[in-house]
DNA sequence: TTCGTCGTTTCACCTTCCGGAACAGCATTC
DNA sequence: GAATGCTGTTCCGGAAGGTGAAACGACGAA
């Protein structure tokens, strides 16, 4: 299936930072290495299905509502960010920082909402961004109930890249903060995936049981000391179940 | 390019009500006429790129998160939603009715963003869904700078389809209910896109002073008699300009 | 057991994509 | 102002690659 695989390494390139927005045909043939003419009549194949369009300005291409479109019907997406939102938002007003909700794709968190603080200084993370599910504390609460054997079947072999100096790489490591997680029942990250960045995370479960997403409050250090990480986590707990409850767990 | 659209079709029938989260490929083969082989290497193409998953224990095919990455990076919409949501926010309290954020697609508002009331009746449209622009408050704020030629070239020959009895369906209604949009500031819609729902919305412009976004609010008509769509158009049109600040312009 | 349907695989045919090269339009440069 | 270098776009012969009917193995229902 070449076609296909071009096609779509077309769309990642304008999703791409390198992209920002908008890409000549020659800019995108250079990225991709395919040829012009090629990246061409995919763009033009893209085009009547409002995936990509043409600024008829510049000539340049970019990404269009159409791709949005579907990429919103991705299934959970919508009862998920109904469910949560009006948690999200007291949890934020509550706890007065970003509050991020996420579900679990492979190796990677992937943000699906989130509610900014109005501090100054925040964390500043796109939605569908994706994070390393071991470097983060919205990746502990999505793995909690991961067996040692399930973890070695999710991630490459050790070490596991370091993110930051805090950086968990073991398997055995993430193993015993994920017992931590399920004994406590919120997840925390010390600078793990960002130098001077804390969060507490927990774990939101549907009518199976089973995890399905997570949600997590994060701040800068100096906001965040060990103390206030454990006089929070009630709070994201507690959201964290609300929102389970609304999709049918408990 | 015949390979990638019918790619494309594959998709669009994933993320249709149709489909309702999971296909088999024999649905996805009858549902857009394509052979069952053919669907199913086309999903095949898609499953590396995390576009589409299979569910482990039936089988079925569903959209994944690698198509929700790329369609939260059309150009515009991580600004949008950032600087739109603690607008549309404070707006929802203070009508206490739902909020709407939407840009335009060709002759549909595609809804980017919304905000709840906690009413126990209001109207719920998700995320990527999509509105004709003839028929909406989010629509004629949208086109509120389009004179009657400009019109004529994005909408098809009259009369426009009717989605209520009180849908505008001519040119010329259309264009005088956008010459009321330009001296009020602000757009309604009495039934015109569902019976008993009414909206009022604005237009919201970026740096170039170009309109490239609106915002609504919408409730059920008991609730939005005349009077009180004149009371709540100030902040309405009062938000959308905060955003449109926040976006450059003024 | 039998039947039906599921997702998956095969393979020979031939459609359809490929991509270097040429084109027209616009900017910048000398 | 002609030359140069870019842009997005088009053309066409060659062959790579997609196509899809039919067969397969596995599962579940009757």
């Amino acid at each position: 299936m070449q076609a296909v695989d071009r096609a779509i390494r077309v769309l990642l390139y304008l999703a791409s930072d390198e992209a920002r927005g908008e890409s000549g045909v020659s800019d995108i043939a250079k990225g991709t290495g395919l040829p012009k003419a090629t990246v061409h009549r995919l763009l033009r194949a893209f085009s009547p299905h409002r995936f990509v369009e043409q600024n008829p300005e510049t000539g340049k291409y970019r990404l269009s509502w159409g791709v949005f479109e579907v990429g919103n019907k991705v299934p959970g997406v919508i009862g998920l960010k109904m469910a949560a939102r009006p948690e999200m938002a007291s949890l934020c007003e509550i706890s007065r920082e970003t509050v991020n909700l996420a579900v679990r794709d492979g190796t990677d968190a992937v943000l699906i909402d989130k509610v900014d603080s109005n501090q100054l200084l925040r964390l500043e993370l796109e939605i569908g961004r994706r994070e390393p599910l071991h470097a983060t504390a919205l990746g502990k609460a999505l793995l909690c109930e991961f067996g040692k054997d399930a973890l070695a079947g999710v991630f490459g072999p050790e070490p596991w890249p370091a993110v930051t100096p805090s950086t968990i790489q073991t398997l055995a490591g993430f193993a015993a903060a994920l017992e931590a997680v399920r004994r406590d029942g919120y997840a925390t990250d010390n600078e793990e995936f960002s130098v001077n960045i804390r969060c507490v995370g927990a774990p939101i479960r549907n009518h199976t049981h089973r995890v399905i997403a997570a949600i997590s409050v994060s701040g800068p250090a100096h906001r965040f000391p060990a103390d206030r990480a454990k006089e929070v986590a009630p709070a994201v707990v507690q959201a964290a179940k609300n929102i389970s409850k609304l999709l049918g767990h408990g």
